[in-house]
DNA sequence: ACAAAAGTGTTTTGGGTACACCCATGT
DNA sequence: ACATGGGTGTACCCAAAACACTTTTGT
């Protein structure tokens, strides 16, 4: 059990507990998730590596001040919706490649450390470049290549529930504009989903959805037809929410 | 910050992760909530406190071999279900009431305890009585009392999280026995979501599951028409399993 | 014979899905 | 005038919900 207090702040981190960050990227009808690199060295070689953005929780914190510090540290963007999903706790899952234990161990207070992931949703265009630390890409979230320890395990788990949770609660409203048309909220499903919809049906859908308000702008210089701008109310959507007896299991 | 090693075990303890299990216990068409009691101090008078059973995780455990101890420690049940559904994390949530911290203070190796709530489904008729622990008890869902600590918080979110999972995924079945009737089926629902269905309505649906299969077998000795017993079949329930583009939000 | 729960069918209403054309705008 | 995406309606099928009576068994 490692105890190196190598850094002045060392003595304000839990030592065992740390926050992941899987932040899905929207942008031009296709979804990422961002990442990080890091320096690994393998057999005297140092190799470039990648892993999600994450960092352990500090004692004054709660998980969601962690992801939020974490999300401010790596995007610069502030009071973005964050949401925990799962807990990742494998007593080997710093291990799985000996590499990159090699390069965490000096990083760690405890060689046993348990994640809670977190995921999030931004607008890739919403976020200025300079934002992003210089370190972090957004890979596809189909093209996703081999990350650092449990990493891609939590990012499958991530995605899963992005898409359980896209159908049953309005998170797409997370990656809309305040006033936004309709095609771009079906697009938003069609990307995450990866099909498409027929558009009379899921405009009939959508319309009968209270919480969605028509206003009276429309679009301006497009070389088409311009769309009209529509409105998420959340109070009314908060005060129409109901289960019912689905059971769709 | 405390760090006293109290115990010739405590080497093999995360000091700052713990589990807390809701278990939720259904019998006679209601559904109660397993606590346990300890002796509090207040004012120099001994009170009996309620809690949801809880325990730290050991170094050579992740998170479900943990809730699987603590089930086994509390009810002697093996092989139940078992569900992560969140964590818990206030840097108070210790601290609320002082004479809880005053009790659990010498019990830990950190002030900082963050904790994953987990919650698992029994059927109480099938536990023998003499598995529980003698300071558990069975308290019904619609009138728990003050527990320790957040633990009224994380129950009513383990709550939450039961019904809205028994409409989207089998649990049902963890509380019935291998050959059921309709009827008890419809009866678990009623008691947990406080309801009544109409029994027409419910068969239609049911029977419309590929994954619901009638049995030759009928009840005997009750008195009135026999019903018919129903088996569960998972794996065509995974193969079957499908998500609409239901928006329900 | 009675009590007690099992089991069953019809009607109405609304949602899901499949499918093709005209409209408003910029170039 | 043409290219581009915006916007609309109909028909069919199936699911949801409301509602009442007959059947089988034990006592």
């Amino acid at each position: 059990m490692a105890a190196n207090f190598t850094d002045k702040d060392d003595f304000l981190i839990l030592p065992s507990i740390s926050v992941d960050c899987v932040i899905f990227g929207y942008s031009e009808n296709s979804l990422s998730v961002l990442v990080r690199n890091e320096f690994v060295p393998i057999n005297n070689k140092i190799n470039i590596e990648w892993k999600l953005p994450g960092n352990h929780v500090r004692r004054d914190e709660n998980i969601y001040d962690t992801a939020a510090r974490i999300l401010i540290e790596q995007t610069g963007l502030e009071g973005i919706f964050v949401k925990q999903f799962q807990v990742f706790s494998n007593p080997d899952r710093l291990y799985k490649r000996p590499q990159d234990f090699e390069w965490v161990k000096p990083r760690l207070l405890d060689e046993r450390v348990i994640t809670v992931g977190f995921y999030s949703l931004v607008n890739i265009d919403s976020i200025k470049n300079e934002q992003l630390i210089e370190v972090a890409k957004w890979m596809n979230v189909y093209e996703v290549e081999d990350l650092m320890f449990d990493h891609n395990e939590i990012f499958d788990e991530a995605l899963k529930k992005l898409r359980y949770d896209l159908l049953h609660e309005p998170l797409v409203f997370e990656l809309l504009p305040d006033k936004f048309t309709l095609t771009q909220m079906q697009k938003i499903y069609e990307a995450i989903f990866n099909t498409t919809y027929d558009k009379r049906n899921y405009r009939r859908k959508v319309n009968k959805m209270p919480y969605l308000n028509p206003t009276e702008e429309i679009q301006t210089g497009v070389s088409h037809k311009p769309a009209r701008f529509f409105t998420f109310d959340r109070e009314i959507y908060e005060s129409n929410r109901t289960e019912r007896f689905d059971f769709r299991v």
